[in-house]
DNA sequence: TAGCACTTTGCAACCCGGTTGCAAAAATCT
DNA sequence: AGATTTTTGCAACCGGGTTGCAAAGTGCTA
C-alpha cells in the first residue's frame, strides 16, 4: 500500500505540490483496477468537487502524472503513467471498452504497433480502442 | 457527380426509404472531403434541423450506409461506407484528427493490424485514431 | 504576529455534442 | 377523401467537461 509520503515523493518527483485533494486524487488512481473516468472518480471522492478533482486532473496531465484516453463513448478515461518520463504515445497501448458493463480495461500487454504515416503528418499521440463484450459479460451474457 | 437517382438506388441497395432530407444528408456525406461531424453537417444544410440530421445518421449507421468514429476530442465523425456488405470492424482503418485545424483524415491506406486480445476478450469494432498535425497545419505551423 | 500575496478549493453556472418527447406535416394505404 | 404510419422541427433535456468568482487556505515578509 502507499502511505501518503510514498504519494507526496511521486508528486514532488513530478514536480507537483501535494496538497490534500491531490493525494486524494493521487490514492484513488493507484487504488483504482483499471482506468478510472471523473464520474467515477466523483463517486469515490465525495468529499471533493467536481472542478477540483478536474483541475487536479489536469494538473496531473501537464506533468505527465496521468494519461488519458477515451474510451468508446467519448468519455475520458485516466490511468497513472508508469513510466518516468514524458508520457507520450511511446508508450501507447491497447484499450478495451466493453459495451455491456461500460467498464475501460487496460490492455498493456498489447503495444500498438509502430505505424508510417503519410508524408506530412506529425504524430503527437495515438488512442487505440477496441469495443466489444470483457470476458466477464460474455459469460453472463 | 451523383444524381438523384443515383443516391436513391445507393439508399434502397441498404433497404433505406428515401426522403428529402436523407438524400440531401448522403449527398452532403459524397462531397464531403473527409469525415464529417454532426456539427458540420448542420452548417452545411441549414434547412435541415440537428435532431432530423441525428436521426438520419442513426439511421444510416444502422443500416450499414456510414460508420462512425471518435476524433481525438471523443465527437463523432461519419464516413459513407465503400463496402457493400456490413461495415464493421473489418475494414478498419485508421484517422488522423489535426490538433491545430481540427479537422479529421481519413487515412484508408493504413489497415488496422489484426490483433490477438486476451482470452475471452470478444471484438465488435475499434477505432485507431492518431492525433497530431496535418501536412497543411505543420507548414503554416 | 499582523499584513499581504498567491494558490487552491467549492459552488454555481455555463458550453457543447448528443438525444428525446411531442405535436405538426408529409407520405402511404385503403 | 379519411385513417394510419412515417418523418420532421422545435424545444427541452442530459451528461461530461469547463470556467468565473469569491472564500478559504498557505506561505511569505516585515
Amino acid at each position: 500500500m502507499h502511505t501518503n509520503s510514498d504519494i507526496e515523493t511521486k508528486l514532488a518527483g513530478k514536480g507537483i505540490k501535494p496538497t490534500a485533494n491531490r493525494l486524494l486524487v493521487y490514492r484513488a488512481l493507484t487504488e483504482a483496477s483499471g482506468p478510472v473516468t471523473l464520474a467515477m472518480l466523483e463517486d469515490s471522492l465525495v468529499t471533493v468537487d467536481k472542478s477540483s478533482i478536474f483541475r487536479v486532473l489536469t494538473l496531473f496531465l501537464e506533468h505527465d502524472a496521468v494519461h488519458a484516453f477515451e474510451d468508446g463513448r467519448g468519455v475520458l478515461n485516466y490511468e497513472l503513467c508508469t513510466t518516468d518520463g514524458a508520457c507520450n504515445m511511446t508508450d501507447g497501448h491497447l484499450h478495451f471498452y466493453c459495451e455491456a458493463c461500460h467498464h475501460s480495461y487496460c490492455l498493456d500487454t498489447i503495444k500498438t504497433p509502430e505505424l508510417v504515416l503519410p508524408e506530412g503528418f506529425t504524430p503527437h499521440s495515438l488512442s487505440f480502442v477496441v469495443k466489444g463484450l470483457c470476458p466477464h459479460c460474455r459469460h453472463s451474457h
